[in-house]
DNA sequence: GATTCCGTTTACGTAAACGTCAATTAGTCC
DNA sequence: GGACTAATTGACGTTTACGTAAACGGAATC
C-alpha cells in the first residue's frame, strides 16, 4: 500500500500518516475547514516542507471534533473538551476544578440525553398517527 | 393570582397567557431572542394593541424551541419539527413523505444518543484517572 | 515545458443567531 | 402631569464557522 507520500504502509487498517485531502475525503469536510479547525488550535499536524502531515493522534482528534460538532458543540467548546483528553496524567493546574469541569460537561451531556429521549418519544407518537392515517384506521 | 395583564387567573399553575417578559424571565432567554424567534415564524403570539399575548401553546412551543436549541438544532430545523408537531393529523401533505422525514430526525438523534453515550464513557475514565491522582493512588 | 493536480497563504464574503442602541408608545404611580 | 416602567419597531453591530476566490509553489505527466 502506498500512501499520499509515496511512502511504503503496512495495510494494517492503520496508516500512520494522512494527507489533508485524504482525512478531507474520509470524514466529508472541507479541507478549508481541516484547516480552520488548525486555526482555532484544535490540530497541529506536523510539516514536511510546507505541507501538513497528519498523524493517526491527529485523525483521532479530527474524529473527537466532528463527533462534537454532531452535538452541537462550539469548536472552543471542543477545544475545551479535546484539553481535557490531553491533559489525562497529572498536569491538569488544579485537579479538582479539572474535576469540575468534568462534571460541568457530563450534566450538559446528561441535559442533552434526557432531551433525545423525550424528543424520540414524541416523534415515534406522531409517526405512530400518522401510520393509522395512512391505513385509515382511524 | 394576577397576571402581566393585571387580570385575575386561577392558581392552578397553568396561566392562560403570558406577557413576553415574564416568558424571559422563566426560561431565561432576552425578549430580543423571543422577538427573533417571532421573526423567524417560530411563534405566533396574539396582539393585544401591539403588545405580544402569549398562549399555554406558546408557551410549549417556546420550551420545544429551547430544547432543539439544547440539542444544537438550528432554528430552520427546529421549525421543521414543530411543524411536525402541529400539522399531527391528516393534514401533512405526502404522509409518507412526512413519516421519512420523521424518520431522518429520529436518525440524526439516535446518532446523538450514541456520541453521547461514548463521550459519558470517556469522561468517566478521564474522571476515574483524575481522582486516582487525587489520592496518591498511582 | 506546458498542463494538471495538490497543496499553501491571504483575504474578503456570508449566514445564523442574536446583542445593543435609539426612538417611540402606552399604561401606572404618586 | 412628570417620572417610571414595560413594550414596540428599526437598524446596525458582532461572533462563529466556515465558503469562495486569487495567486502562488512543487511534483508528476504528457
Amino acid at each position: 500500500m502506498i500512501n499520499a507520500q509515496g511512502q511504503l504502509s503496512a495495510d494494517t487498517g492503520a496508516q500512520e500518516s494522512y494527507s489533508i485531502s485524504e482525512l478531507s475525503r474520509e470524514f466529508e469536510v472541507t479541507t478549508r475547514t481541516i484547516r480552520f479547525y488548525e486555526d482555532e488550535g484544535l490540530l497541529r499536524p506536523e510539516r514536511v516542507g510546507r505541507q501538513r502531515v497528519y498523524s493517526p493522534g491527529d485523525r483521532v482528534r479530527l474524529k473527537l471534533i466532528l463527533r462534537g460538532k454532531r452535538l452541537g458543540l462550539s469548536l472552543s467548546e471542543i477545544g475545551d473538551i479535546i484539553q481535557m483528553y490531553d491533559s489525562t496524567p497529572g498536569e491538569s493546574g488544579q485537579l479538582s476544578y479539572f474535576i469540575d469541569r468534568i462534571q460541568q460537561r457530563r450534566h450538559a451531556l446528561e441535559q442533552q440525553h434526557d432531551d433525545i429521549e423525550v424528543t424520540l418519544r414524541e416523534l415515534n407518537h406522531i409517526e405512530k398517527q400518522c401510520r393509522q392515517q395512512l391505513q385509515g384506521l382511524d
